[in-house]
DNA sequence: TATAAAAAGACTAAACTGGTCTTATAGGTG
DNA sequence: CACCTATAAGACCAGTTTAGTCTTTTTATA
């Protein structure tokens, strides 16, 4: 199935949802997940890598929350999603050179390769 | 991660062998097996549903084995991938309508439709 | 009939998915 | 300082999927 897993579908909505706020304005993850649909501590794992890479902002403690860590304009639904379930990349042969053992035989990486 | 699975992988080499080979002309499972470097009663398995929605042609018995069910311009990359691994799509929520619950709600969903 | 080959189906270990739960830590407020 | 509010971190878990293997059956040929 080539499709998002729930992660990364909850994590285009919670990302969209912080997208709306007025800037500046933080959200608790409490109202996200409950706007969202999404089970609050699953959102709140995802939003916690997001800050590590710099997707969102968060902010411990009362009067915390999160929120985007730049302008909506500057984030990318493939950055988004890349973040959560790896590169989007139809084959593992493509990653990198050396990465695959039949690299030099085989007759469908440069087919690859070369669409992509 | 958004890609192949080990099964998408084997079916596109396995189908390319059987697209190199004089018209015609069958292969045995023990010979497409080791020439693609998937293991055999896998590969098998494959080709096997490949027969079934008619991508090859198989024979059984003595002298038997497999060959393209058409003319391999006639069969898509698309196809065969799709034939493995479900239809290639981003988001459960584009299959159908009504098959997303938040389908009326959901400020993501039109984005996904009208990009897709 | 013997043999060669695919077909079918049961079975399995390991990884991934989609979470939950508990504890720790950081920041405000009185 | 004490207390409360929030996120952070990490352990844990059931269910599903992946990537196979193994055995038995069926079919075709010589």
């Amino acid at each position: 199935m080539m499709e998002l897993t729930r992660k990364g579908e909850y994590a285009i909505r919670g990302i969209i949802h912080l997208a709306q706020l007025p800037p500046g304005k933080v959200a608790l993850i409490s109202e996200i997940a409950e706007a969202t649909g999404v089970p609050q501590t699953f959102l709140a794992k995802i939003l916690q890598n997001f800050a590590k890479i710099g997707i969102v902002q968060s902010f411990r403690g009362a009067g915390g929350g999160f929120m985007l860590g730049r302008s909506a304009s500057k984030i990318t639904l493939r950055e988004v999603v890349e973040a959560v379930e790896g590169p989007i990349v139809p084959n593992r042969c493509l990653i990198g050179s050396g990465t695959c053992e039949r690299d030099s035989t085989c007759g469908v990486h440069p087919v690859w390769r070369c669409h992509w």
